[in-house]
DNA sequence: TATCATTGCATAGCATGCTATTCAATAGCT
DNA sequence: AGCTATTGAATAGCATGCTATGCAATGATA
């Protein structure tokens, strides 16, 4: 009957999320960088000029997350939005100089917080970890 | 150079974390339920009366977090604070009849979207995992 | 006892996410 | 062409989290 956290699957993946997030913002925000402003450039610094619904569904976050997202990052100079001529709804997210200079140093900062989180672990295990998340995922989605 | 965001333990966290959250959410919104608010009933309904402090050191999340989660809890009608005769700074938090009757319901839920997630692993991969995120989690506390 | 440090909470301000709603542009049909 | 459905985005409203501050009650100490 009783509820056990530390066996809670969902309580460990929220613990471990905020740790993961809390830790790449420490370390990112030295570049002018927030956790998911660098998620939405890795997929810009991958393939540039993408729409918004395009990000979305590489993302898998709501729209109108990205949206927000999106105005703060054209604020803070990150993006440039661009009016698509042939089709008046979209709008093409293209990088700044200022992004495109941080892939290197973001890339390294969040390459480094993985490597704190998995600091103890066997490559054997590394690669087990990463499945049974993408499972656990694969799972949830659309539940 | 190129960092894929599907082999990286940080960006699955935060996706598997948010598909938890939101299962969890569209099982007990109809209890009048939040996942905070259910995070924080947990411990109360382990032990009635605890203080604020106390529920930040149990969850680990930040004061501040937990202030306004009891707030919102208050508003709702799952929670009662009552001052401490014996140090006028903290408050002892205390289940109402309407939290308490949402134990069983609520649990009953939180397993489910457990096993949801977990459908397909084996008795001994959802052990491994739950290994390997509390080491994750250890890795990165402090840090 | 007067002063300083610690502790327990609240508040402000902001980033991320979500759902729901709205609106305009485009596509598809009849 | 005219009507409807779909699509791309913006906005409103709210929950969770965090950092940074402020403040009052307690504790510790010179």
């Amino acid at each position: 009957m009783r509820f056990q956290k530390e066996r809670s699957a969902g309580f460990l993946a929220n613990q471990m999320a905020r740790l993961f997030a809390k830790g790449l913002q420490k370390r990112i925000s030295p570049l002018g960088l927030a956790p998911a402003q660098f998620m939405t450039l890795l997929a810009l610094w991958d393939e540039d000029g993408l729409t918004q619904s395009e990000l979305v569904r590489r993302l898998d976050v709501e729209q109108a997350t990205m949206a927000n997202t999106l105005t703060r990052m054209e604020r803070d100079g990150l993006i440039e939005r661009r009016s698509n001529p042939s089709d008046g709804r979209s709008q093409s997210v293209h990088l700044t100089e200022k992004s495109k200079a941080l892939q290197a140093p973001a890339i390294a900062e969040a390459r480094a917080q993985n490597a704190t989180a998995l600091a103890d672990f066997s490559d054997e295990e590394r690669e087990i970890f990463l499945v049974l998340m993408r499972r656990a995922i694969a799972a949830m989605h659309g539940n």
